[in-house]
Formats: structure tokens, sequence, C-alpha cells
DNA sequence: TGCATTCATTGATTTGAGTCAAAAAACGCA
DNA sequence: TGCGTTTTTTGACTCAAATCAATGAATGCA
């Protein structure tokens, strides 16, 4: 019990991270991409004034499944992830977030899920309330965010089916050949390239997000290593050598 | 043209459509949950135009997962079930829907999901493509949807932790207690009465939906029943004898 | 009313993935 | 460079849920 308060004071001092004044929209890698792509010079100055940019490290949470969420935001850069768990520990997690992705329930007070850097990550918080009223009178704004949304929705779905009814030969397949596939946008489009990717996650990630325990994810990597379908030259990466095999599995 | 379409794609998918001009919005039962709750009358009498309502017979399909999806729509009365499914057949219910819920995917072409009628169904129908129009110039029906997605995607991600992490017991129970707040909605308050519900589908279907076999839903349903914690007087209708006990397994 | 069909239950058995336990490898840091 | 820690791998074993196979109930229709 006093672990429980321990922890929950932990949490809220996580929170207090480099705070930096957010720079110009303009020169933001991701602008294109993320919810404020369809807004003019204006507007972004308005949206501007009343967020700003945050760092957070590996590991730290911005909000907590359950609790009341003041903020969003949007991932400029890292991965950070979406977990649901139960009482006992069992954790799952139910979404992944990239640069340009957006974070946060707009139009409702508490998150229905824990949000956690993966990688050290850059963001641009908006207090939600502020942000609620600027999105409800800025409608190209709501337009590209329903728009993610809804492809946010078709992608967990889709990750239901995994869930649900694949095995862990499967899911494994399933997740290397999707991973490649989204780690190789941010890299080069090279095929060489894009078969071999850098993990942010270690394996009781990997095994959080398909719903496993770390060894079966551990026992079939290296089946699929022993198979020559895939090379692991260092805990975090992958190369996929065999496409069309792992293809087959998935 | 679209609306030709749309006629070509309803006979070619035989699908027994009583199609109805649309009537009133005024006497829509779901009018102030669904996505023109915030619509006023010239507003309403516009997307009337553009729509009409449908009646889909229980087990026929509006759409299907993967092929090209030249409509939305609203559910007015009955329950329809979003599936994703494997080559071989395995399935997984990734959605159901209500009445007031919406159907499809705006401003995308393909459906992710096969859409099909649990019940006999009524529909509001539109076709994207004019929806897609409509709904651009009308932020205060895209705000709604939004709104709406994004409770979905909640609630997706919510069942996600079931699919990955929950034993059969833990999801029958989860899936009983949500069945039984959802259904209860429809009905009237009391507590007697939501402690007493139909299922609208068939023990297939509850294995679809928990990622189980139907064997496995059978094996949990009789055990709950001699345990005295459920009572199944037939096959479709569930009542709940001892809630707490339920909410312990959940 | 009876028959055919579909749907649900029950039993026996198998198996894939989980659990428990230990060893090995990788990593960070003094 | 070496040491302690963390992460990953590997092995032996267990068990929950799947599979296979009948049987039993409910439902609809001629």
């Amino acid at each position: 019990m006093a672990d429980e308060l321990h922890r929950l004071q932990l949490r809220r001092l996580n929170i207090a991270s480099n705070v930096i004044d957010m720079n110009q929209c303009s020169v933001c890698l991701i602008r294109n991409r993320a919810i404020c792509a369809d807004l003019d010079a204006s507007e972004l100055d308005a949206l501007n004034k009343i967020g700003h940019q945050q760092q957070i490290e590996s590991g730290r949470s911005l909000m907590w499944e359950g609790e009341d969420a003041h903020l969003v935001a949007n991932v400029v850069e890292g991965v950070m992830k979406l977990t649901s768990s139960l009482e006992d520990g069992r954790e799952q997690i139910v979404g992944l977030v990239y640069p340009s992705d957006f974070i946060g329930r707009p139009y409702g007070t508490t998150s229905a899920q824990t949000v956690t850097a993966i990688t050290d990550t850059k963001l641009c918080v908006f207090p939600r309330a502020a942000f609620d009223d600027f999105a409800k009178s800025h409608p190209r704004l709501e337009h590209k965010l329903l728009d993610k949304t809804l492809s946010e929705l078709d992608r967990a779905r889709q990750w239901m089916l995994l869930l649900g009814r694949k095995s862990a030969s499967e899911k494994i397949a399933s997740f290397l050949l999707e991973m490649s596939e989204r780690l190789a946008e941010q890299g080069c489009a090279d095929v060489a390239v894009t078969s071999s990717f850098k993990l942010p996650f270690g394996r009781q990630q990997v095994a959080d997000i398909l719903g496993l325990t770390i060894e079966t994810v551990s026992r079939q990597f290296t089946r699929l290593k022993k198979q020559g379908i895939i090379d692991l030259p260092d805990r975090r990466t992958v190369v996929i050598l065999d496409r069309g095999a792992l293809a087959l599995e998935a």
C-alpha cells in the first residue's frame, strides 16, 4: 500500500522534464505529417502559443491509465507505447506511437491507457482544455485528427485479429514484417536497408505487444535464426534474410 | 453515377434491401445519439438528400474486408459485427455496432473489416463520396464523428488487453459483464432486468469475440451455471445470479 | 407431428505456450 | 579491464485450451 503511494509520487515527479519553449513549427520535421499539417502560418502561431516542446527520457510516462489526463501531445521524435494492464501486473501494449502521431484523449477527461516513452522522446505538449477549444474552432485540424484516429482504429482492429487468432509463430512473423515496414519509413527506402532494422524494444516488450511470454518470443526468434530466415547480430537488431519464408509464416 | 454504382453493388451482393425513402429524421429514435445529433433542421435535410434508409437481414453483409467501400452508414436498429479473418477461415470479431453507431471508413477507399448484420438491422446509408463532402463542410458532424471514433478506439484497445492477456474464464466473465451493461442501455434500467439479457449471438460468435473455441465457451458457460453464478434459461439468454462472483473472475 | 438440420454440450486426448529454474550473454560502470 | 546487474536464452516440466469425436437439444419446416 505504502509502496503504491510511493510509486504514484514518483510518477508525478517524472513529468517534470525539460520544458523548452516551443520553437518555430516551420522547422519541424514532422510538421507536414502531423495534425497541424493543414494549418496556415497564423493558425500555427496560435497553436504554438498554447503548447510547448518537451523531452521525455526512455522509460518515463506521460499519463496513466484511469487517471485524469489534462494534456494531449504530438510525438516529434522517438517512440512511445500505450499500455493497458491488469491488477496483477499482466500488461498488454495496445499501441505504438511514432513521430507525427497524436497522443491523448481530446474531449475526454481520463486516459484509457498509460503512455510511456520507449526511447528518448521529443513532444509537442498541449493542455487538453486549451487544445479542445482550439480544435473545435479549427475544423481542418479536427479533420486531420479524425483521419488519423480512423486509421489508428483500423490498425488496432487488425491487431485484434493477431491477438485473438494467431499462433506464436504467426504473431512473430507478422510482427517482424510490420516492424520492417514501420521502421523503414524513417530510414532509407532501399530494400537492403529495410530488411535490417533496430527494434526500439527488448524481448519483454515484444512479448507485451504480441500477448506472449518473453520465453516464447525468445524461442521463436532463435528458431527463425536457426532456420536462416532472420539474423540477430545483436539483441536489438533484426535482419530479414528470407522475407518470403517470413511472409509464409505470418 | 455513384448512386448507379451503389445500386449495382447491392444487386451484385444480393442484399435484400428494402430501399425506403429516408423518412424524417425528426422521428428517428437514435437521432440525438448519432453523428447527426448536432445538426439543425436544414443541415439534416441536406444530409437526408444524400442518404436513404435500408433494411439488412440477419447474416447479410454490407461490406467486405479489403474491398472498396462506397458507403458509410449509421445503425438505427439492430446489431452488426465487424470481422477480420485469416485465409484459413479463422475469424475474429473486432467490433460490435449498436444503434446510433457509425459504420465505414470516411476518407478512405477500402474497408478494413467485413460488416455483417447479426440481427435484422435498419440503417441510414450514405454514398461515401457524398458523405465525405458533406462532412468536410459540416464541422459539427465531423466533431461528433471524431468523438465517437476516439471512444471506439479506446474500447478496441481495452479489448486488446482481454485478447492478449486474459484467460478463458476471465474472458467469459468480462464478456458477460460488458454485455449486461451494453444491452441494458436499450432496456429498462431496473437491476433485475439488466441482470437478465438476451445475447444477439450464438456460441460460435461469442468464441469469435473472445478469441476462443466454441467448446471452451460452452464449457465455461456450463461451469458458471453449475456454480450458480449465472443461469441459462435458453441458449440465447443469460441471467446473472451473482454479479460479485462474476466480477471477481473478470 | 415428425424429420432434418443446425447448434450446443460433453468427453477423451493432444499440444502449444506458459511456468519454473538455471545458465549464458550483453551491458554499464567503476 | 573486471565486476555486478540486467537481459536473453535454454531446458525440463506443466497445464489450459485446442482438437477430435460423439451425443444431445433446439429449431424450423414439410
